[in-house]
DNA sequence: GAGTTTGAAACT
DNA sequence: CAGTTTCAAACTC
């Protein structure tokens, strides 16, 4: 890193977005790395063996970090202060001070260093240099981690922070081959804008506290590349803590001057502390001291972004919002590159929710350029309004421009979950499958991606007792029609139905209590509503609606037909909890083009609801929908989609297809999960419809979990704009 | 903003 | 599987 013939590397690699080290090290940052690799022995030992102390610990600043603490999610106090707060405060635990350490530090401060210089290459006087010779805030701006700060309680490592560490790592790894020589560029240049700083030095000055705590959680694994590549692996690898540095040093700009968090954000914070964590961290974390979460470092490596070339910014913009929300594509191994589609899919579809945070405060009075221009329209805003960082979020100025965005309340609107640690379904962030972002209002949050392993085994968990819970509620097939055909306007969103259909008694389906007028659609037979007044669709009219259908279908085949007369009967009786066989084989391209294909739609509605993409589940796929309601199934189609549908799609369900389903209790079912293979014996339209679901692969069944990622993929790809797209 | 209502989800 | 409880959103004031 010290190479002073690498210098010279700097303007290029500024000049070469694509080509720096940090691109290429962003770009490696698959979410879905190999889960394999991401618990490789190797790994996890090479981590453990460092004797960490916690992140937390080490991030603990009262001052520098305010536009992060309030990110913190409660959770990260809750979850690490229940069972990982580890008493002993003492520093005989902590590692000493290593030249790793001291290497990480330094590294960070002259990528620091080296970045504000590139930035302001790209825009003068956008950000400014930073301060001082060392353009270092004095020690005491870096209160976390400092002696004075020992006090902080020491969390242990999280698993699935390591987890998630080493799977970085594996990331890293990969990458490093083609970019190390860059990387060596990049940093040895930076290096070099330290005006003789050394690493060692500038740590000694500036750290006069123990920063080898700060560094010891975050630089595990990049310690472990130390011997090999110095401190420029480690500082790359390491891009997660030197994200989080440069967010400080400056992406906040002067740390001395924003050290002190907005009002709403410390509010925020120590709403944080007291609501949720009063009782468990209240008296380990002393008013005004802070404790940033890995997730928060996470973030910072995005938010680095701030201090970024502006050729860094977009794809890291888009690995931010990839991570908001992929919740479920990580866990399953889409590849980086679907995962990629999809943020794509958010530049072009998604609302213009806030702009970003690094925006707002690191590129303060910057002159858009054409690109840096483009950095700005709501495309760019969406990821990271949409990620999980909540302290910009809370900042009413945030809020203020969210409204101001046009899009209504709803799109931005998220959990305030209190006791379910958003890991139920009661929270509509789980629910939709996505992570808890800005918005949300949630306390003890564990719908995190540093929690990745809580929720998805949660998801799991529900999945496995209702395979259906995270499909989306609504299936709206007049948007859908509307937009893919462009036929029939009149297709009136009563012709949509809430799938597992509504229970409401006193709000006769007339108020938001009613999911079904929630989602703008009409009851249907689904429903066991009582006093309907849906003025989408009542359910009497749904009901009678699908009897005489029914009865129209008695050609079909035989034990299909008797399922419809059964189902007939069922729905006549308005007592049994009819699975909503009915139209979740029209959900994948309704949902697709509601969605993905209607803009206007998706900023309108709350996060859209993931659509299941089933994959191979013998659960589910032995308890398929089946072709019970293959004729409406056809009639719907017809009605808005035939055009559209590839002739499979239009095909009867063959009788193959008629198995009556049931959900384990009785009241959901799920499509089949071999719906998104092509498999000549799954030709039924309803399969081959599921695999236009844009939706997460089902979290049941890993040992089909390749697949289903597969199919997952597909059905992704289909369902991405770019995939829907003429070519 | 606090309190109430509501119905889905979770639990037993 | 039905009844109950819990929960959070919707709603009202």
């Amino acid at each position: 890193m010290d190479t002073p013939d690498r210098a010279a590397a700097a303007p290029s690699a500024a000049a070469r977005a694509e080509d720096s080290p940090l691109f290429s090290f962003i770009d490696s940052l698959s979410p879905i790395e190999p889960l394999k690799s991401a618990y490789s022995a190797s790994s996890i030992q090479a981590y453990q063996s460092l004797n960490i102390t916690s992140i937390s610990s080490i991030f603990t600043s009262p001052h520098d970090n305010a536009q992060k603490e309030s990110k913190l999610s409660k959770s990260s106090f809750a979850e690490f202060s229940e069972s990982e707060v580890c008493a002993d405060e003492s520093d005989k635990n902590k590692p000493s001070k290593s030249s790793n350490a001291v290497r990480l530090f330094a590294c960070t401060s002259t990528l620091t260093q080296a970045t504000h210089k590139i930035t302001s290459s790209v825009s003068e006087g956008t950000v400014g240099p930073p301060e001082g010779s060392n353009n270092l805030p004095p020690p005491g701006q870096f209160d976390s981690g400092s002696p004075d700060h020992n006090t902080t309680p020491c969390h242990g490592v999280r698993s699935d922070l390591k987890q998630g560490k080493c799977r970085k790592l594996q990331a890293f790894q990969a990458a490093k081959t083609n970019t190390s020589e860059k990387r060596k560029c990049l940093f040895s240049t930076e290096v070099q804008l330290m005006d003789g700083c050394q690493p060692e030095k500038l740590n000694d000055e500036i750290l006069g506290c123990d920063w080898d705590d700060l560094i010891s959680a975050t630089s595990g694994e990049l310690i472990a590349y130390d011997e090999d590549h110095k401190g420029v692996q480690l500082a790359v690898s390491n891009a997660e803590s030197c994200g989080f540095l440069l967010s400080k040093l400056t992406g906040d700009g002067d740390i001395s001057d924003r050290t002190h968090p907005s009002s709403s954000t410390q509010t925020y914070y120590r709403e944080l502390l007291m609501d949720e964590d009063q009782t468990e961290n209240a008296q380990l974390v002393p008013d005004g001291e802070k404790n940033i979460s890995t997730e928060e470092i996470q973030d910072n490596l995005y938010e680095a972004n701030g201090s970024i070339p502006t050729g860094y910014k977009v794809e890291t913009q888009q690995q931010r919002g990839m991570r908001r929300r992929c919740l479920v594509f990580e866990a399953a191994g889409y590849s980086n590159r679907i995962v990629q589609k999809e943020s794509v899919m958010d530049l072009s579809v998604s609302t213009c929710k806030g702009k970003s945070p690094v925006q707002n405060h690191s590129n303060p009075g910057k002159t858009p350029s054409p690109q840096l221009q483009m950095d700005d329209d709501c495309s760019a805003g969406v990821f990271l309004g949409n990620d999980h960082d909540s302290s910009q979020s809370n900042s009413p100025q945030k809020k203020r421009r969210k409204a101001d965005n046009g899009d209504d309340g709803e799109a931005c609107k998220r959990c305030s979950c209190k006791k379910s640690k958003c890991l139920k379904l009661y929270c509509e962030c789980f629910a939709a499958g996505v992570y808890c972002s800005e918005p949300c209002s949630c306390q003890g949050c564990l719908n995190k991606p540093i929690h990745e392993e809580i929720v998805l085994s949660t998801r799991k968990q529900i999945e496995f007792r209702n395979p259906l819970a995270f499909a989306p509620k609504v299936i709206r097939m007049s948007d859908a029609g509307q937009d893919i055909t462009g036929e029939d306007p009149n297709n009136t969103p009563a012709s949509a139905r809430h799938k597992r259909g509504c229970n409401c008694k006193k709000s006769s389906c007339l108020k938001k209590y009613c999911e079904c007028y929630q989602g703008g659609v009409g009851c249907s037979s689904n429903c066991r509503c009582e006093g309907c007044k849906n003025t989408f669709g009542k359910r009497d009219a749904a009901v009678s609606t699908e009897a005489e259908e029914m009865k129209q279908g008695g050609e079909e085949a035989e034990n299909c037909g008797k399922e419809k007369e059964n189902d007939l009967q069922k729905a006549n009786v308005q007592s049994e909890d009819q699975p909503f066989l009915e139209l979740v084989p029209i959900t994948p391209p309704f949902d697709v083009s509601s969605s993905l294909l209607k803009p206007p739609n998706f900023s309108s509605a709350k996060p859209p609801r993931p659509t299941k993409a089933r994959s191979n589940s013998s659960r589910s796929s032995s308890k398929a929908p089946g072709a019970v309601h293959s004729q409406k199934f056809t009639k719907i189609a017809n009605s808005g989609l035939n055009e559209e549908m590839p002739d499979i799609l239009r095909d009867d369900a063959s009788p193959g297809n008629c198995v009556k389903t049931s959900s384990p209790n009785g009241k959901r079912v799920s499509p089949p999960h071999n719906a998104l293979s092509v498999s000549p014996s799954q030709k039924g339209g309803r399969k081959l419809i599921l695999k236009s679901i844009p939706s997460f692969p089902s979290l049941i069944g890993d040992a089909s979990s390749g697949s289903s990622m597969n199919s997952s993929e597909s059905a992704f790809n289909t369902a991405s704009p770019l995939a829907l797209g003429p070519s």
